[in-house]
Formats: structure tokens, sequence, C-alpha cells
DNA sequence: CCGCGGGCCTGAGAGC
DNA sequence: TGCTCTCAGGCCCGCG
């Protein structure tokens, strides 16, 4: 499910109810997601307060007054619900929330606002992790990540550096997380097509011999920024499992150029093509041939 | 170092 | 209705 912008939707909707808030009572349903929990995963998080919610990459990250930070990662599946945001937590509407909870709800957090946030990942490739918020860049999930697409730093006198001399695609380039962080099938397809460049196009033709961006490069960032930006506006896109922690949808899936639309005509202006499915790194790769060039 | 394929899981949808 | 097969938004690991 979740690209940069669906996690950053999320983080949206969890901050209001976290951030300063106090983890009254934290509930493992299972003994695993992907990863088993942390030790003492439960202690070390009650009786804790959120300072802060934050987003790198495809990782929220919730910082502590323990100065621990929990990283949160959804894999393809995972969502959170705020089930419950107001009056106190009591022990008589717990009962009343607990008959909401679904199969696949596997972590449950009860906030000292009356918050009760529900954790579902049918799939289990999510996972939680706490790191101390001193160690935190230095870990390995999160050292080898390239920059935020977001960021002023990313640019393209950066991209092209980093795809100089990468044989591989642009596809495949735009997907590793150590290239730029967020991105992942639906937004690299996305972007690739507002930036009329083909998904087979090997990674170094966006720079010269130097290392230097040339238009591609420019046009590849600004597509990125703005598919990026655009989905984010929409609440991100939802096709089976992502929802707002309002449990309402996103509607990015309605603006998508390329991605699962084979066979209809391509949207560019002018162009009378028609976008192909291919498989790139068994991964399906949705294009205009006519006008991705 | 790099690229590729397999694997981790469950569920939805298509085809028979 | 129900079985089987394929595929899915991520990412790690081992192989050559």
């Amino acid at each position: 499910m979740p690209e940069l912008p669906e996690v950053e939707t999320v983080r949206r909707g969890l901050a209001p109810v976290m951030e300063g808030a106090r983890l009254t009572k934290v509930e493992m349903r299972r003994a695993d997601l992907r990863f088993p929990f942390p030790k003492d995963f439960v202690r070390r998080l009650e009786g804790k307060t959120v300072t802060g919610l934050g987003r790198r990459a495809k990782y929220l990250l919730a910082d502590l007054s323990s100065g621990e930070v929990l990283m949160m990662h959804l894999g393809m599946s995972g969502s959170f619900r705020v089930l419950h945001d107001k009056g106190e937590a009591t022990p008589g509407k717990y009962h009343h929330e607990r008959s909401k909870l679904s199969a696949h709800d596997h972590v449950v957090f009860h906030m000292s606002n009356g918050a009760v946030i529900t954790f579902n990942d049918p799939r289990r490739f999510g996972y939680m992790k706490l790191v101390r918020r001193a160690e935190l860049d230095a870990h390995p999930l999160m050292k080898a990540i390239g920059p935020e697409p977001l960021g002023n730093a990313f640019d393209a006198a950066m991209l092209a550096s980093t795809c100089a001399g990468k044989k591989t695609s642009l596809k495949a380039a735009l997907s590793d997380q150590k290239v730029v962080a967020g991105l992942g099938n639906i937004y690299v397809c996305e972007a690739l097509h507002r930036a009329h460049l083909s998904p087979k196009r090997r990674a170094s033709t966006i720079a010269d011999r130097a290392g230097k961006p040339n238009e591609r490069a420019q046009a590849l960032v600004d597509a990125i920024k703005a598919v990026l930006n655009d989905a984010i506006k929409a609440g991100g896109s939802s096709l089976r499992d992502h929802r707002r922690t309002d449990g309402e949808l996103g509607n990015f899936q309605h603006n998508f150029r390329v991605y699962d639309r084979a066979g209809t005509p391509c949207p560019t202006p002018g162009c009378n093509g028609t976008i192909k499915r291919i498989v790139q790194g068994a991964r399906s790769t949705f294009f205009c041939p006519v006008c991705q060039k």
C-alpha cells in the first residue's frame, strides 16, 4: 500500500491525537509482525509521552519522552485507525472500544487524551522498532536511505550525480530507497509519465559524463515533486488497503495517468498513444511508449 | 559493487 | 458456489 503520500497522510491523521499525549496502555495482540516486537516493547512505551510524530521515507517516527523513537513501517497492507478520540479513557469505554477491533488489529495504543489507535496489517509486512534518538540516523534501516524528495536538498544536480554511471533502468533507480526516499511502484510510474521519460531508459542518461544534470534530470525532479504534492493533497491513493486514520479513502487513485491503466488512451495532450503494462524486476510498470522516451 | 529472483504473508479477483 | 491460480502499494537476502 503505502508510499510517501500515504504515509504522510497517516502521519497527519495521527499527529493531532498522538503529539503531546501519553501512551497509557499498549496492547500487542500477537508476538510478531514481519519481525518479533522489540524486547520489552510494552514496558518501553507505556507511560511515555509522544513529543512529536515525524516521517522519514516510508517510516513513521514517534519521538518519546524516554529519548527513544518508535519506528513504524506499514509494509504493503498496514493501516492505522483512530477509533475513539473523545472524552477520557476509562475502563468502561475500553470495553466498548474492544468490540470494534478486527482480526488483523495487531497493536492498540491507548492515549491519555482518550484516543484509541489501532494498527491493522493483514499481510504483516509492516513492523515496529524502538531506537535511541541519537542512534536513529546510524540505524541499519535508516543510514542508507536517500534524500527526501520534497526537501530542498533534492534537486536535479543531486539526482543526476546519484544516477550517473548507473546501468540500471530509471524505473529501478527511482524505486531504490537509496536513490530517493519514499517512492514506490505507483509514484515512480506516475512521475516518469509526467516527465515524459521511459521507465526503460538507463538511469545514467539523466546526467552528462561529468555527472551534471541535463534537462531530463530537471524534468524528472519537477515531476516527482509535483506528483507527490498532488497525491498528498488528495490524501494518498486507496487501491485496497490504504485508509486515512478516520477510515475515509484517499482520492489520488482517480488521478492516475498510467498506473493500472493498461489499454487506456494516454492522457498527455496531443499524444495518441495507449498505456502499456510491462514487467521490470518482477513488478508491473505502466507507461506510454509514444510520449515517454 | 550490481542486478535479479525468491521469499515473506493474506486476501481479492478472475477463470473454470 | 467453490476451487485454483495470479497478483498486490515493500523490502530483505542470497546468488551469480
